[in-house]
This record gives C-alpha cells, structure tokens and sequence, in this order.
DNA sequence: TCAAAAGTGTTAGATTTACACCCATGA
DNA sequence: TCATGGGTGTAAATCTAACACTTTTGA
C-alpha cells in the first residue's frame, strides 16, 4: 500500500435513464427510499464495488434497474462537493443511459418505484442531481447531431416521423419536416424497408432501420 | 454514518496544464518520483482531501505546481478502472488548465521536475495519463471554437497573428489569415489598442486585448 | 534595397433555411 | 368524401472557403 496516508471516500455513480415515449423525451427518477433524503426524488444510484470499474458500475446499476445489459452509456461529469450528500462525503459519477421504453420491463420500474418524468416537468431532485440532469440533456443534444444515438431510444424500426419527433424532444424545438429528411437521405445506414406502419395513419409511413455495420463503414452523421 | 458497508477508494486529480509557447501548444510532465511507476513520465496531479471539493482540489494541485490562483480548469473526465494505478484502486478525474507561460515562475517547474512537451510530441505517460491527454486536447478543440479561452493562453496583449498561431496549434491544423481576421473583427470585446509590438516584425503589429465586460454583455464567440 | 511580417476585399461555391401542395387510406 | 398524417422539390439567403497583393521598416 503506497498511498495509506491519503483519505478515502465513497464513490457512487448516478444514472440519467433516458427514453422516449408518448413524442416526449422522459427520465426515470424515484423518490428515496432510504435516509437521508428519505422521500426526495432522486435519480438511480448505486455505490461503485471495490473490485468495479466506474463503467462496470453504471452497467451493474443500470442492469439492476432495467434488466437490460449493453446500454448505451456516456458519462456525464463528476460532482465531488463536500456537502453534496448530507449523509456522508460520496463523489458521484453522473451517467446518461439510452433505452427503448419498449425494451424495458414496466414491472421492474414499479419493482423500484420509479416514474418516468417527462424532461421539462423534472421537479427539484437530492442534492446536485438536476445540475447531472442538465448536463446529461446537454451532452446529449451536442451528441444527437453527429452521432448515431437516436436509435438506441427508438425501436428498431421506426417512421421518419418518429426519429424526426425524437430529435425534436431533445432539442426542445421543432424543425422542417422536408430539411430533416433530407439529411436522413444523405445518411446510407438508415434503410428504408419495405415494411409500412399503419398504427399512426391511415395511409401508413415506410419503417426505416439503422445499418450499423453500413455505419461502422462510412460514419459520416449529421442531423 | 449511512453507507458504512460500502468500499470507499483514494481519489485523485491529476491536471492537464496547457502552455502555448514559441508558436507550439505544450502540456506539462514530469517523471514520476515516486513508487509505483518511478521515473515513468506522467501527468502532475495529488489525491483529494476528505474536506476538498474536486475543484479545490484541481485549484489546489494546480497552485502547488505553479503558484497561480484562478487559473481556468475544466473537467476531462473520470477513469476507474480497477487496476489503472498499480499500486492502488485509485479513481482519478482529470482536469485541463490554461495558462501564460509567461506568468509561470520557471524556477518553481524546475522544482518539481516538470518539462513542457509539445503534444504531438507527448510521449507514453504513466497508467491512463494518455487517455486524459487526447480527451482535454479534443475537449479544448471543441471549446476553443465558441468559448473565450485562449485568452488565458496568452498575454494581456497580443496581436492578431499570435492570437491566429495559437488557434493554429490548438487544432492543428493551418487556417487563412484573412478569414480569421474577418472572425476577430465580429468580436467586438476583441479591442485593438493603439499600442504596437515590434518583437517580431519590424513593421510592427497591434496589439490586442480581450473585454471580459463587453464580452459578457454580448457573449457571441465564433473562431 | 530588400526581406519579412502585417494588413486588407472579393467572389464562387456550399450549405442552410423557408416554404406548400398532393397522396393514400380508413372511417 | 373527408380528415389525417405521409411524402416530396425549389429558390433565396447565408455562410464558408479560396485567393494575392500592398505596406512598413530595420538591417
């Protein structure tokens, strides 16, 4: 042991679980069940083992959570004030994880006592989770334009119209229908199939999937 | 005490100071003078103290190697792999710092052993410490675009084609002088001054100087 | 007088934005 | 038949990129 003298501080990792439902883009936060905080609404955490990278550990939080392995996972900062949590020093590492709603068992959200919160309706949360809140959303609205993540919150066939609405939720603003697909027609790696989705129209609107071996190829993106 | 049964782990900050310096961007390292890792090159940094926020702590590591209060820091990012330091778990956030070099006393570089490197010339660094590199260097290309912070890369007063040399190493790449001047002149908190350097020509140049107030005012920044 | 860095505008091309109508279908 | 969401192209405006010569002055 070379470094004994040094303090020692518990770590955790927050997650920011993203999905997207009803055209709106949604978190899931619960409130506390465990003092201090005891009520709070707070986002999902747990403490990072000894023997567990920081990545593991979002992965382990997020299986926990979700059930789900191999979400998408992108760490957002970490927030170390020494008042942060009232209970003790704890250093937390913030991570947003994307999800497809339709992927993830509601039981298990209940299991938890989660809710899904729609991103502007977030109400106060524990400590500095609203600061990781808009800091994920920001990370995420820079990452949306130029990476392929999009896909990760749909399913994996989708309209036009919904990765369209999908990109809206995040930028919190609403874009021209006929700009926004021609940039989707630019791209390759989003395949337009011969399947029709009638659940929205009459008429029907084409399913569309992501190529990512046609992406890993020539990833060029940009929306 | 809430969390008693949870593993707590040394956390530490090690910093990414950039220097811009004869028309090169350079980061200080030094080699390693303690065990493990003796004599391997590596990335300044020091462990965070039980009463120490994560920027204290950056502040603090960064006033013990240069002596300067207030520098501008930004977080990179954090590592946690379990065996990223050999010694110990430790989890380690990186920071990026700006600052003059002519500011920096280079009697108190001597003292802890540090050199400035060029990046492209950054040799293999101690654990992750390369990883950190490339992430503040790609971190700060991004923010150097539509932030003010090559101001703290530079004198008070500057001209125009250091202020162009400086983007220049940052992003590594040549761009055209009358075009980055056009830029520069849609910034108004970018003041001429009728002062003149002769150092490196001898038709001599204006100097300039950033308006932190008129910036704040009009906080529009594109390069 | 000449070498070396400072300073300065214009034009073509590329990108981005704005905008409106027809289509297919089930109720 | 009509209401609803799906689908499509063009033109103007803006932004970006390319490009070359004159000025000043100390050595």
């Amino acid at each position: 042991m070379y470094y004994q003298e040094y303090a020692k501080v518990l770590v955790s990792v927050d997650v920011i679980v993203f999905g997207f439902d009803a055209g709106k883009l949604k978190i899931l936060i619960g409130k506390r069940q465990l003092d201090p905080g005891r009520g709070e609404w707070s986002l999902y955490g747990g403490f990072v083992g000894a023997d567990e990278s920081l990545n593991d550990a979002a992965h382990r939080v997020l299986f926990d959570l979700t059930g789900l392995r191999n979400l998408y996972i992108q760490q957002v900062g970490t927030f170390g004030s020494v008042d942060r949590d009232p209970g003790e020093r704890v250093i937390s590492v913030a991570y947003y994880a994307l999800i497809n709603v339709k992927d993830y068992d509601d039981a298990l959200r209940q299991q938890h006592n989660l809710e899904w919160v729609i991103v502007e309706n977030v109400p106060k949360l524990y400590s500095d989770h609203n600061e990781m809140v808009q800091m994920a959303l920001k990370l995420m609205r820079t990452k949306i334009k130029t990476a392929p993540i999009s896909f990760r919150l749909l399913p994996s066939l989708f309209t036009l119209t919904q990765l369209q609405k999908l990109y809206e939720a995040v930028m919190g603003e609403e874009v021209d229908k006929r700009n926004f697909r021609k940039r989707v027609k630019d791209m390759d790696f989003i395949e337009k199939t011969e399947l029709i989705d009638k659940t929205t129209s009459k008429r029907g609107a084409y399913l569309y999937r992501f190529n990512k071996r046609a992406y890993d190829e020539d990833p060029y993106f940009k929306l």
